[in-house]
DNA sequence: AAGTTAATTTAACATTTGATAAGTGTATTT
DNA sequence: AAATACACTTATCAAATGTTAAATTAACTT
């Protein structure tokens, strides 16, 4: 069922309810078991995925080390941005974190329908442009904060992350070792 | 004259004949001297400005600190993205770092065009996630480098940067202080 | 419950980076 | 040329983070 989603959606921007319709049948629901890849490293990204329960993340390896790119919690926008919009292979996997239910939409049904109805194109526009804000916004994090003011940003931020994630997988995320940020969360507030 | 810059938009994405001289209505050019703002802190982001020459920067203050969140070379789109789709002031200003000239083009006409024009609106959204995915791989920078690997990436991805920005922005744009570059300048490499 | 594995913390030391201040060089002005 | 301002480098020490390894805790299996 994609009620909730499109309810979702709605906020975000407006949907004639033929619009709406339409794109109700792109939207394909799945049930994913625990630490299980959504989408594997090397594949095109071609779907969006939206949460309705659960925690995914965004990694790759850099120097065969395992990093963390992003995470993500219900109802955000997940896609590999950078494979869609050049239409070339991922080096990053999205992989669920807890069992989760996930909701996905093939972008190549997508697109066509931007053809006939424009809300629907104007509003995953919008949930782009959302998540390029968000990006812009973390590199103001990472750039000219300490490690330690990262990690306290997240748990104001996102502390449903901080509970359900591995701690490997914050410290990368947070661009530093699993040790330092050890460290950090021993130290008193 | 805007010519130069239709062409370049021309191979971002085909325009016709129609839309490019409507687009061609609302280019604006500039003169900047060198170190002036071309948008200044608290405006809210209402005009992309593209270069023809010269260099700019987008820079804001973070405890009394300048940094350097981005440099610009001629033909990229510089706009304050966070400002421009929430609509809110920017804590961020626009500056030429040398004598420049500058192409201008108010989002409101712009947005207006979408309307009417498809074309149009297809390319400034291509450009948009174009700055997206860099955007993207800027953070995969960030996040797993060391100061002296972003130094030596910016070397070779931003030759023109380096040889023309003050090096105090360079390391706030790199995340450091300018002793610690200074420092990794006068290691061998 | 015992045993096994994975996750997290702690410890010790090395390296990097920051902070501050002093020094050098380069334009520019007078 | 002297004076000034600005950009960049170097030196010194302190703080933060990385690296490696061991110890502890938690989770999972049997």
């Amino acid at each position: 069922m994609s009620n909730q989603l499109l309810a979702h959606f709605k906020q975000i921007s407006s949907l004639t309810a033929s619009s709406e319709a339409a794109l109700a049948l792109l939207i394909q629901t799945h049930s994913i078991p625990k630490n299980q890849d959504l989408q594997q490293i090397g594949q095109t990204c071609k779907t969006l995925y939206f949460l309705k329960k659960g925690l995914a993340r965004i990694y790759y390896f850099q120097d065969g080390n395992d990093v963390t790119e992003g995470f993500y919690l219900p109802f955000c926008l997940i896609a590999r941005a950078e494979s869609l919009f050049a239409g070339m292979p991922s080096k990053k996997a999205i992989q669920v974190l807890e069992d989760a239910e996930v909701w996905s939409i093939a972008t190549s049904d997508l697109f066509s329908l931007y053809e006939t109805h424009r809300d629907i194109e104007r509003l995953f526009t919008r949930m782009f442009e959302q998540a390029y804000v968000q990006t812009i916004q973390r590199i103001e994090n990472l750039q000219f904060h300490t490690a330690e003011e990262r990690y306290r940003l997240l748990t104001q931020d996102q502390p449903d992350v901080l509970r359900k994630a591995p701690l490997k997988f914050i410290a990368s995320y947070l661009g530093i070792t699993q040790v330092s940020l050890s460290r950090i969360r021993a130290k008193k507030s």
